[in-house]
DNA sequence: GTAGGGTTAG
């Protein structure tokens, strides 16, 4: 690389032959006859050559920031390209645009061009490589430096706060020369982000004066681990409060459910911004109030994309799609999620045409958009235009995502396309994904489904993070494939896997949910009747009742269980069990249209004994079923027959 | 009056 001299005092030789112009502690005034020697004399301007003076420069690079604020890269080029004497800082300022617009292998190729690199090309490079989760790089250039400063040594703290790295961190924190307030918030973030709430804690008590950002670092500490009363005394105590900190907790508020202390906290807020609203908007579409979530939507005093996106994607949630729809056409401007979501939302409506329509219309796709089509041609089964789909992405030269595998691999399982999947299961090995939990499992289910049951346990061996749905998967492929035996055994070895304290926390998450669901259960419950084990069958069939008391396969199943086991059963009771299944499934149906209304819907509703114990299970799902817990409000039917007309 | 390091949120 070559250098063009600056201050020579300043200047070092780096080991690999990297020369860079430091700033010294106490940085030089810099001013641009550094970098332009402009001629003192009025020596004889070249006719019609505009001189190119030190503001001229000043202003193209200023121009050239604005273009990357903008995200115009290509006019910030054309700009630099164009001008005839380029200074550290237009360098600086192309590299730094590039980094934030998140062209990386730009920023690189420019700073490697680069005739003479400064500490802050240095600084914005080592930022540029931390960005790129090239820690190693950032170190490097780190090291290289001759010259460093406080800004340096903040980065690369935060590098490895960022990755994990907290005792590096904390390691670079003690050894930095000097310390500012961004180093010690570098080093409780380091603490915070990496859950280690109770050492920041410590530090935070340590020192007696903090910035704001730092207290809010503190509370958003808190509220990640969901301690919303620490989090609350935090904001209680902050001697400043910015827009980030009514932000975090009004929005916290929101994704828990408190949308009562959130709309106390937003009606006090002095300062409400785009995203204290859109919180709140998102805050009652997640919690069902989806006419809250309107008035406030209706309220804001400025949306962008962004809010206009939630509140579609609210009445897609509710599977009201006219309202959608209606929101949709007024939008003033859209991104790919507002036609990405009303895509998803036609699909999964059955509304396969308008989905279509939309899709063809849409003015950019990216990997999302054609994994929703196919997704819902899958879904509305329509496997072959969804594989046609497919085909179309590639031909497009839409990169592969997890997602896109997912999608098109679980269309493969529905029509049982076994050579396409395997040709598919080649790609997903070779982009790395085969190891992954959803991936995986789609690849799992799609072997399962298409009879490949030895490829299927080959395939579930692999996968690193086994969640809840492959041990599912594998439990019925075996049991749907007659391998009872198989199939108990893996149940019984994710027992196991289940009963295994895990230390840390994201382990723990992870194994909660190996309580088998419904289908799990069915799978057993076959299984079991196939190799007559009563005892498990029976424990089956009561965990589904408990998960899905409509669950009219489960009676079935278990009465042929009983009757392969010698036990009697009438059958006019296991058609009353059915009967009431079916009723239940479509009560429970209503019950989850929004709104509160199923209370009207059981309000003349009429039980058998052995209902009862169905319903009280429904109320305890939906909750709000107070009229359940009064007795004298239902029939009984103690004769066990039960009149399907007196059901409502 | 231009370029680099810290918190949060839709």
């Amino acid at each position: 690389m070559r250098f063009k001299q600056l201050h020579t005092s300043s200047l070092c030789l780096l080991p690999n032959r990297t020369r860079i112009h430091a700033q010294s502690a106490a940085p030089p005034r810099r001013n641009t006859s550094d970098f332009f020697r402009s001629p003192t004399t009025k020596s004889l301007p070249e006719p019609r050559t505009k001189k190119v003076t030190d503001s001229d420069i000043v202003k193209c690079n200023i121009a050239i920031t604005t273009h990357m604020r903008n995200g115009q890269c290509d006019v910030a080029l054309r700009l630099f390209n164009s001008m005839p004497r380029k200074t550290t800082v237009s360098y600086n300022t192309m590299i730094s645009g590039y980094l934030s617009n998140g062209s990386f292998k730009l920023a690189h190729q420019l700073f490697d061009e680069m005739p003479l690199k400064d500490l802050v090309t240095c600084n914005i490079m080592i930022s540029g490589y931390i960005k790129n989760k090239n820690l190693l790089a950032a170190r490097q250039l780190f090291d290289e430096m001759p010259v460093k400063d406080v800004v340096s040594w903040n980065a690369i703290l935060s590098g490895y706060a960022q990755n994990g790295l907290v005792d590096e961190a904390r390691r670079v924190f003690h050894l930095m020369p000097e310390k500012n307030e961004i180093s010690w918030n570098g080093i409780l973030a380091a603490y915070v982000q990496n859950g280690r709430i109770e050492e920041a804690r410590r530090l935070f008590e340590s020192k007696e004066r903090w910035p704001v950002v730092s207290w809010n670092c503190l509370m958003s500490g808190y509220l990640k681990k969901k301690r919303l009363e620490e989090a609350r005394q935090i904001f209680d105590r902050m001697p400043v409060r910015d827009a980030v900190s009514w932000n975090t907790m009004i929005t916290c508020y929101a994704q828990n459910g408190r949308m009562e202390e959130a709309r106390k906290l937003f009606e006090k807020s002095p300062i409400r911004d785009v995203f204290t609203w859109t919180a709140m908007v998102s805050g009652y579409i997640q919690n069902g109030q989806l006419h809250d979530a309107r008035r406030i939507f209706d309220e804001m005093p400025e949306k962008n994309v962004i809010s206009w996106n939630a509140m579609i994607a609210g009445y897609v949630q509710s599977k009201n799609m006219d309202l959608a729809g209606e929101l949709f056409e007024a939008m003033p401007c859209r991104n790919v999620s507002s036609w990405n979501t009303m895509i998803t939302g036609y699909a999964q409506s059955g509304d396969i045409a308008r989905a279509r329509n939309l899709f063809v219309k849409m003015p950019h796709r990216d990997c999302i958009s054609w994994a929703a089509i196919i997704a819902g041609f899958a879904q509305n089964g329509d496997s072959e235009e969804a594989l046609q789909m497919f085909i179309e992405m590639k031909r497009d030269g839409e990169r592969l995502n997890r997602s896109a595998f997912t999608c098109v691999l679980s269309t493969c399982a529905d029509i049982a396309a076994f050579e396409l999947g395997k040709q598919i299961h080649g790609r997903v090995v070779k982009a790395g994904y085969e190891f992954g939990c959803y991936v995986g499992n789609a690849l799992l289910a799609m072997y399962c489904r298409c009879g490949s049951i030895d490829e299927a346990y080959n395939v579930f061996k692999r996968i690193e993070d086994k969640d809840v749905v492959s041990w599912n998967t594998i439990i019925i492929g075996y049991a749907r494939h007659g391998f009872g035996e198989e199939a108990l055994k893996h149940f019984e070895s994710m027992k196991r896997a289940s009963s295994r304290a895990p230390d840390d926390a994201q382990n723990l998450m992870r194994s909660m949910p190996f309580e088998p669901d419904a289908a799990t259960w069915g799978a057993l419950l076959g299984a079991s009747r196939i190799h007559g084990n009563t005892s498990l069958g029976e424990k089956a069939a009561e965990m589904i009742f408990a998960l899905e008391p409509w669950n009219s396969g489960m009676y079935v199943l278990l009465s042929n269980l009983y009757a392969s086991s010698g036990r009697w059963v009438d059958k006019k009771k296991q058609h009353m069990l059915k009967c009431h299944s079916e009723k239940l499934a479509v009560a429970y149906g209503i019950m989850k249209i929004p709104s509160g209304r199923p209370v009207r819907v059981f309000k003349n509703l009429r039980v058998c004994e052995d209902c009862h114990t169905a319903i009280k299970h429904i109320a305890k799902i939906v909750g709000r079923l107070i009229i359940l817990r009064d007795p004298n409000r239902f029939h009984h039917f103690k004769d066990g027959v039960c009149n399907c007309g007196d059901y409502w």
